[in-house]
DNA sequence: TCTAAACTGGTACATCCGTCCCACTTTTTG
DNA sequence: CAAAAAGTGGGACGGATGTACCAGTTTAGA
């Protein structure tokens, strides 16, 4: 035991420190938006010094970049856990601005071709996950309309603070006969 | 001609003031997004001093709003003198950037509640465009699932470049059949 | 073991920003 | 006509930010 039982070696604790600072700059990102991830921000929820953010990261931008795929990894992961179905309830119990921040990214992505591909990394997931739920491929009209609808039912929902219940009644099994308004009722 | 020819008078000329303050942050905040938009690149651009944007707006908050509304009303008002079937056409040619910047203003009401407002007007109006292109009430199935899959498909096309050709289909005639995948083919 | 490389952390710098202040002119009001 | 109000423009201030610098330490490879 010649090191501290929480590191074990130089590189490992470079390495955690690099995820730490990143964790950080996701979460600053999600709390407040993009005005909020500065190096000295960074540092300071990180607990390290304000040269490390500048050591590991060789931009603000590069810094960005790699939170946003940080975050996306992480939202891609905890959905394909808990499956489409739960995502109405997640969306009304987890934090609102941590999704915001999300699409807050995604759609700053427009701008900057190196995010772009992160952005369609996290519409591909999406898109598979839809997929997977219907059980077709991603690339059935079907699995497509469904995927259009949540995407804009999920942002409209985070922006607007709208109700979820037409995407609640487009996730449920009955969903088949919804996603096909052939009944011209009213 | 006690007054030059371009001014009548001075409350007059004060209201254009305030619009060329609102134009030029319009311009700025589509062209470079949110960090574009400072006063003094507003004032510059305008052709004003500097202290002119804080004479008419109390704060950037304040200016950013007002910038909002009035990029929603300009929007809005194109949309609806073209017509919906012209979007496609429309994405393809007007600059990229500048319908990108509606988006980033809309997402980012999510955080504002001031903006919220603004942001419910702008969805609200294209609602009732595909409402008024379907010939249907804003709140029937259908027109709901026009709009929320062109809502879906046009962000992504100006976030990830990707072709239109889907949003092409959904708007011709024939798309009052794509929009029932009826059709279990494959 | 010795040297080059990687790492650490404190600090300094130049820049840009929002906002305020103040003198000055023009217009409106009583 | 006088005085109050609105409009105008130049400049300054305090603060925050990205980033560079550098002295010191630790680790890895010869």
């Amino acid at each position: 035991m010649t090191r501290p039982p929480h590191q074990r070696s130089p590189q490992q604790r470079a390495t955690q420190r690099r995820t730490t600072l990143l964790q950080a700059a996701v979460e600053l990102l999600t709390e407040g938006g993009f005005p909020a991830l500065t190096h000295r921000a960074v540092a300071q929820r990180a607990g390290l010094p304000l040269a490390a953010t500048t050591y590991y990261f060789t931009n603000r931008d590069e810094l960005l970049a790699q939170a946003f795929s940080h975050l996306v990894d992480q939202e891609l992961a905890t959905l394909t856990h808990h499956g489409l179905p739960a995502l109405p309830d997640q969306l009304a119990h987890t934090d609102r601005l941590h999704q915001l921040g999300l699409w807050e990214l995604y759609v700053h992505a427009g701008r900057h071709p190196r995010l772009q591909e992160i952005a369609r990394r996290w519409s591909d997931g999406c898109l598979a996950l839809v997929a997977d739920h219907l059980a077709l491929p991603p690339h059935h009209p079907r699995t497509r309309l469904l995927y259009t609808t949540l995407y804009a039912l999920w942002l409209e929902h985070l922006v607007e603070q709208r109700p979820l219940d037409e995407l609640r009644t487009l996730l449920t099994p009955a969903a088949e006969n919804a996603s096909h308004p052939a009944d011209p009722a009213t």
